[in-house]
DNA sequence: TTGTAAGCGTTATCAA
DNA sequence: TTGATAACGCTTACAA
């Protein structure tokens, strides 16, 4: 019998050993209190403290095939938008036995389909995916992943699995017609990016635009290049220098909607007289503009939340009714938009 | 013999006996390939493709002891500030064999502990923290991880054993003699959060108004809140109440300052003539702003980047000759500070 | 309620 | 260069 390494930290058998008893008793007084008699519970519990153990949750994970962890796939992780969400995560799974393990796809769904593949091969308790999108394969692994899985962020009319979020489509209607009802006319979009969510949002504009009779696709100004402040300047300025008349524009988010206020502000254009200004999603920062910026008020933090709620339940064997949760929106319109103030 | 589960995943011992060899060599034939003949390395690709065989990491860390995970910890998710370095580090381990392991202290030091308790217990390779101001428990932890460890964003004399940061005291004192060279007199703080970095910033303004003759304490304003851009309104409107000649204020971070600038703006007091508004850390919109705003650019995304770098040098058995790497900061003055444009 | 034995999928050790 | 075997630390299956 050559040993080998032993690496120092006690195991299992050093706490079973300690109690008096065997190591199955040992991991059922972890794992399910309940099944162990309270004295040998209280031997046991002494002995894990005296011992400072901790199980390894390789040997547990790989003795059982299962893990406490809950793989999360968004696509950036500088956009504001995420961090909200990860924070509703993180505290949801903070008061849980669950860890979170963090794929940044950047945007891309190739690399997510990647980060799918190394997720599922160390069998994740759950899968939180951010958006409905996901390549064929993507799809077909999620789908064979053997664990709950929700989509978040999106919509769609066939979940993998579960799924919260909110429309985009209709976010981007109700902020375009609100900018109708205030009286402006002829509205552009700013929009960077143009993943399949800011496409979404896109086609809400074109279809309250069109509803109104007020659909001009010139004034539709986009660009993939990530969303920033700066670009939300520039864009303006790109759209301004084509259409002049221009007298709102629903930006695509609202750091986008920031730098295009500066830029008013820089070209000493009224807002909201000479011209509107909303955003989407809501950040912290729009209430504190000046003027405040109009914007959809989305369920970050909440969807985030949800999701973790979710997965547990299906984890406790709790299916819930509905697969699908629309978390909705809320239109904050404010000074930008108001142009009777 | 009662069989168990047998998942279904093919395992090495699949692999292996399709390839005609022992499973020890398809271990070192995915592993270390050159110690493993030409031939026999070829049908063992061919078998791992055919089998699309997917090494099971729980197995792996168990009988090696060793994870390719390098575990993260940081105080806040939606502080931009922590997403460029987080940028960094996931860039950089993107083209690793590791993986990132995110842990969220919520800027509470106990709460820092008890994670590095459980990102330990999982064997890491290799550990990232942000800040040097571990608990006493935290630091033996760290000290005793049998891992490499790097401390980001700051920097001390003592580090565990690498470090990667800049000193804030001197992006402080910076900042705020720029304010003094820039004419301005009554120079006031704003500073949320108050962490110890935040701490040092504050130091760093201090020595610099003593240093001129300026200091007057009741110009400081903090708040154990968290930072916002609606709090850097708040805060400033507060300060102005106290005390109305303040003409400039160094904002502990960009938020504040953005807050500031709305708040200048709400109250017509013009900027940089009547006040003069600098940040901290030199977000994006910084230079979108209008005015442009002064901050102080610090090398977040690059101090993930090398933090990574360093961590995979370490493991790879390439200690540094140093193991404290300061990557200073810069002072980026725009019109906010420019009383003369 | 408690225990025994086998097995999870991989790598370290030692031998050839 | 290759392989046989034990071991990693835990849990499942079955038995008492």
């Amino acid at each position: 019998m050559r040993t080998r390494r032993k690496g120092g930290r006690p195991t299992i058998a050093d706490v079973a050993a300690r109690a008096g008893v065997s190591t199955i008793t040992v991991s059922r007084a972890l794992r399910d209190p309940a099944r162990v008699s309270l004295e040998l519970r209280e031997q046991i519990d002494d002995a894990v403290r005296a011992l400072d153990y901790v199980p390894d949750q390789h040997a547990r994970a790989l003795a059982s095939a299962r893990t406490n962890i809950i793989g999360v796939i968004i696509p950036s992780l500088t956009n504001n938008v995420f961090a909200d969400v990860l924070r509703g995560i993180y505290d949801s799974v903070a008061e849980s036995p669950y860890q979170v393990q963090l794929g940044n796809s950047r945007y891309s769904p190739i690399e997510e389909e990647r980060l799918l593949g190394i997720f599922l091969s160390q069998r994740p308790a759950a899968l939180i995916v951010a958006g409905v999108d996901q390549t064929e394969r993507g799809r077909a692994l999620l789908t064979s992943a053997g664990c709950p899985v929700v989509q978040i962020m999106d919509l769609s009319e066939d979940p993998v699995d579960m799924m919260v979020g909110f429309s985009h489509k209709a976010g981007g209607h109700l902020v375009t017609s609100h900018l109708v009802a205030a009286g402006y006319r002829r509205i552009g979009f700013l929009g960077a990016r143009m993943d399949p969510r800011t496409q979404r949002r896109l086609e809400g504009y074109r279809a309250a635009l069109i509803d109104a009779d007020l659909y001009d696709p010139r004034r539709i100004t986009t660009t993939p290049a990530s969303s920033s402040v700066s670009l939300g300047r520039d864009l303006l300025r790109d759209l301004l220098a084509r259409m002049p008349d221009t007298d709102a524009v629903f930006c695509n988010n609202d750091d986008l909607a920031l730098g295009a206020l500066f830029e008013c502000q820089r070209a000493a254009l009224a807002v909201p007289a000479s011209i509107g200004i909303a955003g989407f999603n809501d950040l912290e920062m729009m209430e504190a503009a000046y003027p405040a910026l109009t914007s959809i008020r989305t369920p970050r933090y909440e969807m985030g939340q949800r999701a973790v709620q979710m997965a547990r339940a299906a984890l406790a064997g709790q299916r819930p009714e509905r697969r699908t949760i629309d978390l909705g929106f809320e239109l904050k319109a404010r000074a930008s938009t108001s142009r009777n103030d």
